[in-house]
DNA sequence: ATGGCTTGCACCGCAAGA
């Protein structure tokens, strides 16, 4: 690890497609104030950035930076006032992608390297969307091998849009090989992964069951049928340094709920 | 069975999500 990084700092890193920032801030500040994170990446904040909450998420304590649009899309990174620094080096557009959509948001928080990500969502294997996701998946493996030689001590999450495998299936059998779950998505994760990070959750819970999206409809999370989605990978230089990872069940459980709901990873650095 | 909910936008139904 580099000399830059000062031990027994706990940093609890968070990620969360809010679907809607707008609809869902009392739930983004009452997690806040429950969860304590220092670090936030929020993705489908589905707002421009001239409606960014800026005083409403300071009155809570987080700075925000963030690459909005309307309707669709739209990320975000918040950061505990007191972290120092702030964000350094804000990326939202990649040389490989020329892209209008709102899904790519780095900066650098604390010493951490942090790359927000909402994957695209492909609508099904076959579709033009498909092709464009695994194409994009591609480009940004390529800016991730980058970002990783700058920075080891990267950090990269979000809304992945895939399953890395059936353990983060609800029903596998009846799944199949179907959007989220394909092989070609599959491997554009794993060809990412092998560059050197991990899936944090992983690292402490090998079993399935845990979810981090269910449907909206059937009643899906009464009955837990869900999807593992929602991702927080680490590099290697992070890996020891990583204390516990979670899902927090909670917020789905409230009132008028994201179809989504937090992970989060404990680094020690 | 491609829908079932939920969102935003723009109207009073639609696309999109996963």
């Amino acid at each position: 690890m580099g000399a830059s990084i000062a031990y027994n700092a706990p940093m609890k890193i968070a990620s969360w497609n809010v679907n809607s920032l707008k609809v869902r801030l009392p739930h983004l500040t009452q997690w806040l104030a429950d969860a304590q994170p220092d670090v936030v990446a929020l993705q489908e904040t589905k707002l421009e950035d001239a409606k960014f909450p800026v005083d409403e998420l300071a009155a809570a304590g987080y700075r925000a930076v963030f690459s909005g649009q309307k309707t669709y899309n739209g990320v975000a990174l918040l950061a505990r006032a007191g972290i120092d620094g702030g964000f350094e080096d804000v990326v939202t557009d990649i040389p490989q992608l020329q892209d209008p959509q709102r899904r790519i948001l780095a900066a650098t928080i604390g010493g951490v390297r942090v790359v927000d990500l909402y994957v695209v969502n492909g609508k099904a294997v076959g579709d033009e969307k498909y092709a464009y996701k695994l194409d994009w998946l591609a480009k940004m493996r390529e800016f991730l091998a980058g970002e990783l030689e700058r920075h080891p001590n990267l950090v990269v999450l979000g809304d992945f849009n895939i399953a890395p495998d059936d353990r983060d299936v609800y029903d596998p059998a009846t799944w199949g090989e179907d959007i989220l779950c394909s092989p070609p998505e599959r491997d554009a994760l794993k060809r990412i992964t092998e560059l050197g990070l991990h899936d944090s959750f992983r690292l402490f819970e090998p079993a399935g069951e845990h979810f981090s999206w269910w449907d909206y409809r059937q009643a899906a999370f009464r009955r837990n049928m869900g999807l593992r989605i929602d991702l927080i990978l680490i590099a290697d230089a992070l890996k020891s340094a990583a204390k516990a990872a979670t899902i927090d069940r909670t917020p789905r459980t409230w009132e008028r709920p994201s179809d989504h709901t937090p992970v989060t990873v404990d680094l020690d650095i």
